[in-house]
DNA sequence: TGTCCCGTATATCAGCCCGATATAGGATGG
DNA sequence: CCATCCTATATCGGGCTGATATACGGGACA
């Protein structure tokens, strides 16, 4: 499940520009996937090759000129194959959470400002949400069970990290204390959390 | 905020070798970040040319060679100082997701297997994190506030997740249809979702 | 006893992705 | 009239992912 097969799902919509699934992207999965230009131009170069798109450029009327890409029948096929194949990940990179690990070495301003930053994000992605699933309504393509899935739990699961923080972050300030335990060192400190095994024990940090 | 911060976040825990550090990760930010040692043994390496860790190597008392990294003053003084700079992002990536967006595409069983699968994986985390929060709490290091909001965070976040999977699977599975909406096309199809504008209405999907 | 697998530990590499940047014309608006 | 934004394509360096290689000790199991 890379790029490739996100700019297939993306043409089984209609034909588009490499510009226009980007938009696609943003407003369908900007909370769940996002690809970039550096991406998607590759990669609907390589499928064109594959012969899972094709491309027909239309000379720029009033701008550039656009290249717009089609699925084949083979590109159809592939892509359902490789929803069938494919072993979903579900994963999170967040400097946020990282950076709140480590509230204590921060000024309170500073951290303030990062929850502020967090819960705007949260907001917008929520609008971009409603936007999308009025979008969907308006053009009668509504009750499309996936789509209104995806919604729903990005809906869910960003309304429960914007209560958390608000219902947190005041245990959090309220703790400005000096890096980790202070002077007199805890029991047994040391990156090593997972219990020691024999030949790991007592190594480091001496 | 790259693997290198990371790595220098882990040693104001206690030196480490790179193995430890990739251990604490998966302890720590397991549901929130990782890193491999193709992203760890680099960093480290980088670091020590920049003065900011130094590496004492222990010839293998039963085993391979091990390197110990300690975090410099000048090391201690930039990881401070990229906590006060970073613009720190939270970022889901979800093949997950995408797939559910898809879910018309796919044969109910195969739907279910995704789910329960999703499911299994959360449990997992929610897994880990209690482990931590044991650990810590067993090291007598609990009520370091930071980590603690970190945990709660993830396990509001999945506990979310787990629900909603719960609650609406059903109406997923219950809709088993043909691709999109079937044979008659709908108002205005086409990938682009937002509003048509000017040079643009109506290109594609002709 | 031999063997197989697991855990510890380091390291590299291809391939993919991200973010920034360049280019360029039309529309919008003060 | 000029600045800024939107449409649109494309490339590039740097960073990360996941797989792979190497190596030794210990425990399980027959």
């Amino acid at each position: 499940m890379d790029v490739k097969d996100l700019c297939l799902g993306a043409l089984t919509y209609g034909d588009a520009t490499g510009y226009d699934i980007k938009k696609f992207f943003e407003s369908s999965f900007s909370h769940c996937f996002l690809a970039g230009y550096g991406s998607i131009y590759p990669a609907l170069a390589e499928l064109t090759a594959e012969k899972l798109v094709t491309a027909r450029t239309v000379p720029g009327q009033g701008g550039p000129s656009r290249k717009i890409y089609k699925l084949t029948e083979a590109g159809r096929k592939a892509f359902l194959a490789r929803l069938k194949q494919t072993v979903p990940q579900h994963k999170v990179k967040s400097e946020f959470l990282v950076l709140m690990h480590f509230a204590e070495l921060l000024p309170p301003a500073r951290l303030n400002a990062i929850l502020d930053e967090r819960l705007e994000d949260i907001r917008h992605q929520l609008e971009l949400i409603q936007e999308f699933e009025a979008r969907t309504v308006a053009q009668g393509s509504a009750n499309a069970p996936g789509a209104r899935f995806v919604c729903g739990f990005g809906k869910a699961v960003m309304a429960a990290a914007s209560d958390y923080i608000h219902a947190h972050r005041g245990g959090l300030l309220r703790a400005g204390r000096r890096p980790h335990s202070s002077n007199k060192k805890p029991a047994r400190a040391g990156v090593r959390s997972p219990q020691a095994t024999s030949r790991n024990r007592g190594y480091t940090n001496a």
